[in-house]
DNA sequence: CTCCGCTCCTGCCGGC
DNA sequence: TGCCGGCAGGAGCGGA
């Protein structure tokens, strides 16, 4: 589930904990995710020092002392949560701690399938742990020199909240493609970090309808400006979901520890039948499927 | 090459 | 109340 903005909101709830921090033991209670666990992980973590945590797309990514990386994708369901101070400290058993008490509502800890044990230079003892029920997400390492050619990484296209990202280059993207916009905003490999929500809040923003094919963004008459509001609106969606996390985390962190999910109404999404909420527009907001997944838009004003 | 549909897994919700 | 089908925020893969 997590997009960019959530897997952004949550590195920023990580990284505070995780940046300086030494792995002192990892817990693996399954061998897999998506994909089996790497050989030898938690060994190859234990010991190390995280030197500081990134985000690529909606890969979480945490330099280590050794040149290694370690990449971890969030999937549908994938959250962390951090159990600090006493709730962290002393014994062997992470099934019953303080810090459970406080777990999210609807939240279990049968999909706990991974525990970082941390000794952090402010808080002395920390836990960090990954619940994932679907088991969509997945970790794995990375030597460092082979991060940018590595096959997750490499074709990975433009982060939109990067200085390289505008009208420019979404039309340089989209030039000559026929698949439907909504398909090729989802396209990781044109456009990073953008999933089934944001896409559409970016698309009702700019006013632009799912269907059309990409390659209109690039050429034709109103190309220059259906990039540039497509643009603009993919920016400013993503930048205010970002704020928006931001504020949530704190009282998140305080609470329960939870990061990965924060929830708010949004313009378009998950609004089938509803009146648009576009001042003066009067339309409906309507659902159809595409390449398998819903989208929702506002045929009266997304042309 | 491009595009579409299928698939992994569990939880939840609405309908009967 | 309980069961069942459908759907869910991702993305790799195979096939057309």
């Amino acid at each position: 589930m997590p997009e960019l903005p959530e897997v952004e909101t949550v590195r920023r709830g990580l990284g505070p904990i995780l940046e300086g921090a030494l792995i002192e033991r990892v817990e693996l209670r399954r061998p897999n995710l998506r994909f089996p666990f790497p050989d030898d992980f938690a060994a190859r973590l234990t010991g190390r020092t995280v030197v500081a945590l990134g985000r690529r797309a909606k890969y979480l990514i945490a330099d280590l002392d050794d040149s290694t990386v370690l990449v971890m994708h969030l999937g549908m369901s994938g959250s962390f949560r951090i159990l600090a101070g006493a709730a962290a400290g002393g014994g062997t058993d992470t099934t019953e701690t303080p810090g459970d008490f406080h777990l999210p509502r609807g939240k279990s800890t049968a999909h706990d399938h991974v525990v970082f044990h941390l000794r952090t230079p402010a808080d002395g003892c920390a836990r960090i742990v990954y619940n994932d029920p679907r088991r969509f997400g997945f970790m794995t390492l990375v030597e460092r020199a082979a991060f940018d050619a590595h096959p997750l990484m490499r074709d990975i296209g433009i982060e939109p909240l990067g200085n390289l990202f505008g009208a420019g280059a979404l039309a340089e993207v989209f030039a000559g493609k026929t698949a439907p916009l909504k398909a090729a905003l989802l396209d990781q490999k044109l456009i990073a970090g953008l999933g089934n929500i944001y896409v559409c809040e970016a698309l009702w923003r700019a006013e632009l309808s799912p269907t059309r094919a990409a390659g209109t963004i690039a050429a034709g008459r109103g190309a220059r400006a259906r990039a540039e509001a497509l643009a603009a609106s993919i920016r400013s969606v993503l930048q205010e979901a970002i704020a928006a996390g931001g504020s949530t985390l704190r009282d998140h962190v305080q609470a329960s520890g939870e990061l990965g999910y924060f929830q708010h109404r949004f313009n378009v999404y998950d609004r089938e039948g509803e009146a648009c909420l576009r001042p003066g527009c009067g339309g409906v907001v309507e659902r159809l499927t595409q390449s398998g997944r819903s989208t929702f838009w506002c045929p009266t004003c997304q042309k």
